[in-house]
DNA sequence: AGTGGACTATACAACGTTGCAGTACTTACG
DNA sequence: CGTAAGTACTGCAACGTTGTATAGTCCACT
């Protein structure tokens, strides 16, 4: 059984209540007590029971961290930065894998986690719109593409634009029949929306008419989606000369069809991807892309948090929406 | 304030304790108290407060889940997986990412999340042998490969048969001059070693003597070391007609290496990794490796842990070992 | 008719912690 | 010198849950 704050008191011979006033920083204990108290806690290995101090104040120094799967290099990275953020808050990251189902998503919103955690930051996949709205107050920040005035607090890069710019990357190297690979039609499905938004919008700035026969749907964002739009495209009547991938796994999948049929990258066909996950800086050729600013994501979404949990009331204030930057990263797979 | 089992209790009309009676499915319950019970706990909503669970019972539901790092696709496929086994006994799982740092390692094992999780599955990287013997009862199960007679239950494949196996597979195609990339000399860096070990035995046994020279470092094992590796390996004198390289990501960037300089895989080099990631099944060329049967390790893992927390006494038994099956998938880089 | 057993429900204590109220002593000040 | 303010420490209750003990009811079998 491990040593409880009894346990400590009694070997230092004080009370209960001023050993807790000890390991809590409290002001007034003199400090011959104190040194006394510290021995003891030294000499035992007091560590305090968390589930006894959350039971008294209702804080249990965790929140919970969901994104759809940690397989995906772009997650992997954001649980990372996530976690790192939270340690500097002395905060404990729960990671859960929802598999973008809408049961798994709707289970955290509705709280089954409730009492366990003391907020929530969510990649939503299959949920959309008021079906987020949180039934308890556990505070919550969604992460990524939601569209306009949620039910909470909101961290993401402009997806329009950004899809946007990589479409007039193409544009501006002279490329006229571009494709776009992670069309998706589910109403939830709001990152292809509106990343399909931004390429027609850059298509039509450079005068080009949109070919529905260029716009590849993809069931997933995975290497394999990615190969096998590109391999439809290229049996499909007249191929492209570039392509837009919404993430970059469909773009390197789409990569290794083009090249295992040996088309050239960017000579016949330039590709751009979306992400700027790791595997991109070091594939042949290595893959343009649009990278999100991931550390400021993270840390953006943490603060947040802890605003929300700072004062006691989690309703204080409306819902907030933060734009963070992107940049576009020209590499080998469009000529650079 | 959330509901507890006293409001439920008020509403139904029944003392606390058959609420909980009922929650926790206690059969001598008659079926018109139970049906009123049921009903209380839909209309408030009740949910059990995991803390007051814990602070009784001394189980949390959770265990921990430390790995170097999810960036890693290994790892984080590895993590999904322990994730899911975990589910099926509805432990939750707590990802701790110690970044391969001693001090976060030894954290872990002298046990500051102690009342928190009920046991940990660990893949260490900077500690070793007595060092993780762990001071409190918390269960423990070792993950990868860990040298003898460890203090903890460990799963892991045979790493020196699949390294010996990887490395076979390349002298099988008539390859002499076979370069190992991953080298580390730290002691801690077991997998290092025992990939080393494994690729030396092979060699031995085709006939070939061991050169010094083709046995090159990494710092880390990532794409950019992998790359660096190459590069050297190219520079300086005669250049190999093979490589095996400790890990996938290794390999991947050894790929981009060889490729940007034009040399012909598996023409020129063959290449062979280690771990069986996505990426390698996409990449041009695709990459042969070695498959540890990761669900199999995942599923263990929990068991074993599972085993150690069934009974109370988690000291029963002594640590066992297990051997997970791994498989040699020969595929473009070495000629498929 | 009496005894044992299964069934249904309850009361109470305890898990380890902290907020609050309170006690005893010291110092400061008019 | 008396009172107020500050310091150092203590005791009790409560957070929400469950294990143990217990009490009453009903039925079946001697």
């Amino acid at each position: 059984m491990p040593p409880g704050l009894k346990d400590v008191a009694a070997r230092a011979g004080v009370s209960i209540k001023t050993v807790s006033n000890v390991v809590n920083g409290y002001v007034h204990v003199a400090p011959t007590t104190r040194a006394r108290v510290q021995a003891a806690i030294e000499a035992l290995g007091y560590v305090p029971n968390m589930a006894a101090r959350q039971l008294r104040s209702g804080r249990s120094g965790v929140i919970a961290l969901a994104v759809p799967e940690l397989q995906s290099p772009y997650f992997a990275e954001i649980a990372g930065l996530i976690v790192q953020a939270a340690e500097r808050r002395s905060w404990t990251v729960l990671i859960d894998q929802t598999d973008g189902l809408a049961e798994r998503e709707r289970d955290l919103v509705e709280g089954l986690r409730r009492h366990a955690i003391d907020g929530l930051i969510f990649s939503p996949l299959a949920l959309a719109g008021e079906e987020l709205a949180l039934r308890d107050g556990t505070p919550m920040v969604l992460l990524g593409e939601r569209v306009w005035h949620g039910p909470a607090d909101h961290v993401a890069i402009d997806n329009t634009a950004a899809a946007a710019d990589a479409t007039r990357h193409l544009t501006a190297l002279g490329r006229r029949r571009i494709a776009a690979i992670g069309v998706q039609d589910k109403p939830s499905a709001v990152t292809a929306h509106q990343r399909l938004a931004g390429y027609r919008t850059a298509l039509a700035e450079a005068g080009l008419t949109p070919d529905p026969a260029l716009e590849m749907p993809a069931e997933g964002f995975h290497r394999a989606d990615g190969a096998a739009a590109m391999a439809r495209l290229l049996d499909e009547g007249a191929p492209p000369d570039a392509v837009f991938c919404f993430n970059d796994l469909l773009a390197l999948g789409a990569l290794r069809t083009l090249l295992s049929r040996g088309v050239s990258v960017p000579g016949d066909i330039a590709v751009i991807g979306f992400d700027d996950i790791e595997d991109g800086r070091f594939s042949t050729p290595t893959l343009s892309t649009v990278a999100p600013d991931a550390p400021r994501i993270a840390q953006l979404a943490v603060d947040l948090l802890a605003e929300r949990l700072g004062d006691g009331s989690a309703a204080t204030g409306s819902p907030r929406e933060l734009r963070v930057d992107h940049r576009l990263l020209p590499r080998e797979s469009t000529g650079a």
